[in-house]
DNA sequence: GTCTATAGAATGATAGAC
DNA sequence: GTCTATCATTCTATAGAC
């Protein structure tokens, strides 16, 4: 488990972004709890005491990881497109999500795991940006349902649906590679997957008929 | 956080349904790792000494909690009841699993953990039981597609939506409950919730017109 | 900046009185 | 069956040599 040194004159950049890599992998795999510095140390190849030495705490560590998967978080969120037609604002939004979940499986677990113990850090976001968000998309799909471009349905519950289909490749990959007969999905599959979430959730709204 | 002390003279089938469930909801908070013994103790009322009493080791205990989770996982998958139409059969697996993520989020947690930390325990199930169910699925929708009755969709990317959009509210309750202005959800909230899951869903593959 | 060594607290598990 | 006390280990975090 334990991978080589890294060299001892690496820049302050490039140890920062392997601890914050590293550190991501396990905070997904065993929550914050469970992590511990220990194990993110041998996994980035780097004694225990210099964790230490760039973030002072297993809890400063934490926060930054945390604050790095919101900054992706962000960048999905700004692909729902308020001025798109409903098919491009949701097809474009699912397609990103899914991109999300295959390139950063890790940030996602680590979103879930924190969600799952009921959200202590990262507790203001979904308070705040999250929320506004979710109104602001709200409206829209309301808007939407008004100008009879899409079928009646409950916004909110149509977007926790493309949280949970599309984050669920990620936090379940294990299951999903298990049942693939423990292959990881290749490229096809993963257009496949997206195609069918993003047909089934489209045509459960009325669109492409 | 500590609970007060049960009385002395239970019975070993009380103390264990009162250790099971303090533990499940621990498990689920922390994952395998990150959940304490004390902690478990603590909100069951007793010295950490009773529970090694009971459990010999942390991962006795963890064993046995998933056993009893993978029972109710059993008997959602009894409800998808391959002879009856795809309208009766989708809707009342997913009202089902809706049902468990209502009455058993903390079981729905730790499943989800397990899974999210590469299902060390669970992978036999993963394997066999679940392997198996799903094959046995796909092969009825794909019967219903060649006769028809629903649009063509990919079978195991269905049954993925089913999954994750109805155990995301367990596993995501949190966010739920905070994006609902911090309360849980209602009886009504609850069978909306189910009725546009079902909706968007059947919708999705042509049933429902 | 890097690393060894270690302090001080918490953890899983057990011994043994009751 | 219950509980206190405790052991051996592991954890976060730091001191201090290089």
């Amino acid at each position: 488990m334990e991978a080589a040194r890294k060299p001892r004159n690496a820049t302050r950049e490039e140890n920062l972004a392997v601890i914050l890599h590293h550190a991501e992998k396990i905070f997904a795999e065993f929550g914050f709890k469970g992590a511990t510095m220990q194990a993110i140390a041998d996994a980035a190849g780097l004694p225990k005491a210099n964790l230490h030495y760039y973030f002072p705490t297993k809890l400063a560590l934490y926060r930054e990881v945390i604050e790095r998967i919101f900054t992706i978080w962000l960048e999905a969120a700004d692909s729902f497109d308020t001025s798109a037609t409903p098919e491009e604002a949701l097809s474009r939004y699912i397609r990103k999500k899914m991109e999300i979940s295959r390139a950063h499986p890790c940030g996602s677990k680590v979103w879930a795991n924190e969600v799952i113990q009921g959200a202590p850090i990262i507790q203001d976001y979904l308070q705040t940006t999250l929320n506004e968000w979710t109104d602001t998309r709200i409206k829209v799909i309301n808007r939407w349902i008004a100008e009879e471009k899409i079928d009646t349905v409950d916004p909110r519950h149509l977007l926790y649906m493309i949280w949970a289909t599309t984050q669920h490749y990620a936090d379940f990959q294990h299951q999903i590679v298990t049942l693939n007969s423990g292959n990881p999905l290749s490229d096809s599959q993963w257009e496949n997957a997206t195609d069918s979430v993003t047909g089934v959730i489209l045509r459960g709204i009325g669109l492409k008929p």
